[in-house]
DNA sequence: CTAGAACCTGACGTTGACGTCAGAGGCAAG
DNA sequence: CTTGCCTCTGACGTCAACGTCAGGTTCTAG
């Protein structure tokens, strides 16, 4: 009941990141940690969630400060309607991204469809 | 029927993209131009699908060198056993991708019921 | 023929999310 | 007490897809 707490190698570990990104994280204000007396920085384990919940956010192309922005309405669960017109636009950006992205899709299937359907004569390189 | 060619600024406008891209698209190997003789480039009219083909590639994720990987299979419709590999590994990369921006979407969908739901007593700031 | 747009080739600048290295301190084990 | 791993703070390096600037040429409208 006493190890409560992560050392930076831990949480970097069981987060599946590089220590360096949490220093990063830190630095950019999307985690805060606590300090032992020698200036080491320790996590409840908690914080292993909130590090995934922020790369899956970067992975779905929020940048630092939006995600800045937008964790601590997270946190405190402080709603403004700025964070809220924010949440929503952020939401929308995923969505038109999600759009893209299937179209790009639709184009790569139907490339791949040229590619291994015989019928257009050119799919014979290979035998 | 003879100004079928247009020149670099022209295939700027029509698909939306700046002078400077479409000259690093032709140093990535991913557009190729003709020239005048005093060196101007010049494109056929397809230049226009193709520049947004390789940009809806880009906004997918892929990198130039991906794309000029793939570029050649479209063109040349040649398919070799890596290309078809190589189609479907990028085919599956942007299928991760989307599956991740789902979830990412859903999480923000949760925090926006948190921060419109006066359910959990933190969200009358405003009132 | 001449001004001004458009084009050319380098080549350096930018941004974001870290990687990596240097030099110095801290901590548990033997 | 010392060995060895972990951690600390700077601070510079990286990579991709361009932006931007410089200095010079070319095309086109009047």
């Amino acid at each position: 009941m006493v190890g409560v707490t992560l050392r930076i190698g831990e949480l970097a570990t069981r987060a599946g990141v590089s220590v360096r990104a949490l220093r990063y994280y830190e630095e950019q204000g999307l985690l805060a940690a606590g300090r032992s007396g020698s200036g080491q920085r320790h996590y409840p384990e908690p914080a292993v969630d909130r590090v995934q919940l922020i790369q899956m956010l970067y992975s779905a192309g929020l940048s630092s400060k939006t995600i800045a922005d937008l964790l601590p309405c997270v946190d405190a669960q402080v709603s403004t309607p700025e964070s809220r017109a924010r949440l929503a636009a952020e939401r929308a950006r995923i969505d038109e991204q999600i759009t893209g992205l299937i179209r790009a899709r639709d184009q790569l299937d139907a490339v791949i469809a040229l590619s291994e359907n015989p019928a257009n004569g050119c799919t014979r390189i290979h035998d």
